[in-house]
RNA sequence: GGUCUCGUGGCCGAGUGGCUUAGGCACCGGUCUGCAAAACCGGUUACAGCGGUUCGAAUCCGCUCGAGACCUCCA
């Protein structure tokens, strides 16, 4: 069945707007960047809605049989932001105020990062390589823009020449901003730049004398500008021109659309095939984010340490609940959204447990290949998710109804059924079934005191059944008595 | 201020011209049960407002109202 979906996959292109089919530059690979995290403190929930959506094109991807190269850079290089070099880099600040090297910081945040990413049961990507590790490249790539013609040096800094840019190429097709309307837009002009022209943007900047990161170049001591790092990193991990193109939405503008300037400019070649944006996380309607306050960490949700909610969090959970929405929408984050998903996904874990266990039938009472179809064509219409968990739970219905014996299965489709279920819930959106695995010493003992409070029961000792049970439910565990027998969570 | 996006039933959230009853949760009814919980089955509630195009619009167009994103670091 993968063979025939494999052609179906479409995948929304930013650049054109469009949904389009997707086929990749060499058969059977698949290159895919992803903008990653700044790591001057940790990541919050809302990063790490675009990683776990990332995680899902990379899983599908796989699932599909695709070999895929992931590469998701970390930056560990602070960036400048005011071009007049007053501003503090984000990494230099935080290690000012934690009094530690800046590559201590990022190490520090890393390894947060990294256990995170094992937490949300994110698959860990083909290389995390980093701004630092890759000075070099970025100066050649801006060598080869200035070789070009598309940058000029002033001072010690190299800026990106976005007027004759734009005689050659399109600034802006990603965005869909024009130059000539961007310099009404914006907010801040700096009237001090050093800059020739507004839009451009700086490849290296001079060093300033708090610096603590500071690195050598043809142009003197300085840093990276912000965008250079990944266009030095996707071109040497993925070549000059490779399939997926992924980040946030909010790094569409400027971000991604100078990294496509960088290419051109070094190269004469667009970077990605396909631009994906991941949609923003929502708290209350607002964006998350650190400025404003609203967002918590993903360590804290799990372990029931944040304000925001009363209750802790399974991490799958949280990857249900971001699961249920496409990726290209926003997403609001509530409390009663997340104790539906976790309810939702519990029935959902629970009934692949029930399908393994099923008894078949000679023939089966429905089309158990249209439900299975149904998932690849979910998936393969934009990496729908909520659509595929729509037709997951289509399952869950037929498979209850097995078990009432209103329906039924033949052995061939329990085998389809089982493991393309299998499939779509644990590999491609990554849950697992944790939650439901019993402790192996507690087994026998569970297993011994329900059976006292069977006894009690076949008494009518109605006293001790109930003491058992209320127990039990201090005890944290629930009882739950079937029609055949009674189990435990 | 400029550019853009969105507004779906109690909540979250899919769907882009013609029965999608999307789905999940909640709620109501039922089955089961010693009781309760859990399971399961069934059901109710919607397309911001106004106008237009069309045989027909949640879906296309216009306007109004509201929310948000980007234009500065941001996933």
């Amino acid at each position: 069945m993968k063979d025939q979906k494999i052609k179906g996959l479409k995948i929304y292109n930013t650049l054109t707007g469009t949904k389009e089919g997707f086929t990749p530059i060499h058969e059977d690979y698949v290159g895919m960047y992803v903008c990653g995290p700044t790591l001057y403190s940790e990541p919050h929930m809302g990063n790490m809605r675009t990683f776990i959506n990332f995680d899902l094109v990379y899983r599908y991807l796989i699932y599909l049989g695709y070999k895929v190269k992931y590469v998701r850079n970390i930056t560990d290089a602070g960036h400048i932001t005011n071009s007049a070099g007053e501003q503090e880099d984000s990494i230099g600040k935080a290690a000012r105020l934690e009094q530690l090297q800046p590559l201590e910081i990022v190490y520090k945040y890393n390894v947060r990062f990294q256990n995170l990413q094992k937490i949300y049961n994110l698959l860990p990507p083909t290389i995390e390589p980093t701004a630092t590790g890759h000075i070099q490249e970025q100066i050649e790539i801006i060598e080869k823009i200035m070789e070009n013609g598309f940058a000029y040096e002033v001072n010690g800094s190299v800026y990106f020449d976005v007027q004759t840019y734009k005689k050659s190429f399109n600034y802006g097709e990603l965005s869909g901003r024009k130059v000539e309307e961007l310099e009404n837009e914006t907010r801040d002009l700096n009237a001090q730049s050093e800059k020739r022209f507004f839009a451009d943007f700086a490849l290296w900047k001079k060093a300033n004398q708090n610096d603590m990161q500071i690195w050598r170049s043809p142009w003197g001591d300085g840093n990276p500008g912000w965008h250079i790092e990944c266009t030095a990193m996707s071109t040497k991990y993925l070549g000059e021109t490779f399939d997926i193109h992924g980040g946030g939405l909010d790094l569409k503008f400027p971000h991604h659309e100078d990294e496509i300037a960088q290419s051109c400019g070094s190269s004469g070649k667009a970077p990605a095939k396909f631009w994906m944006h991941a949609n923003m996380l929502n708290v209350n309607g607002k964006k998350m984010s650190k400025s404003l306050g609203n967002f918590f960490l993903p360590q804290e949700i799990v372990e029931g340490a944040t304000d925001l909610f009363d209750k802790a969090y399974a991490p799958n959970v949280l990857r249900f609940f971001m699961m249920q929405s496409h990726y290209r929408s926003t997403l609001d984050l509530t409390q009663d959204a997340l104790n539906a998903s976790e309810k939702g996904m519990a029935r959902l874990t629970e009934s692949i447990e029930t399908l393994d266990q099923i008894t078949f039938a000679d023939k089966s009472s429905f089309d158990v290949k249209a439900i299975v179809e149904s998932f690849y064509d979910a998936m393969n219409d934009d990496f729908n998710a909520p659509i595929l968990i729509a037709g997951l739970f289509d399952a869950v219905k037929k498979i209850n109804l097995i078990k009432d014996g209103k329906e039924s299965i033949s052995q061939k489709d329990q085998k389809l059924l089982l493991e393309e279920m299998k499939g779509f819930v644990l590999d491609v959106l990554g849950l697992t079934l944790d939650g439901n695995q019993k402790d192996n010493r507690l087994n026998p003992v569970m297993d011994l005191v329900l059976e006292l409070r069977q006894q009690a029961r076949a008494n009518k000792d109605w006293a001790t059944s109930d003491l058992i049970r209320d127990g039990l439910k201090n005890a944290g565990i629930s009882v739950k008595d079937g029609k055949d027998n009674t189990s435990w969570q």
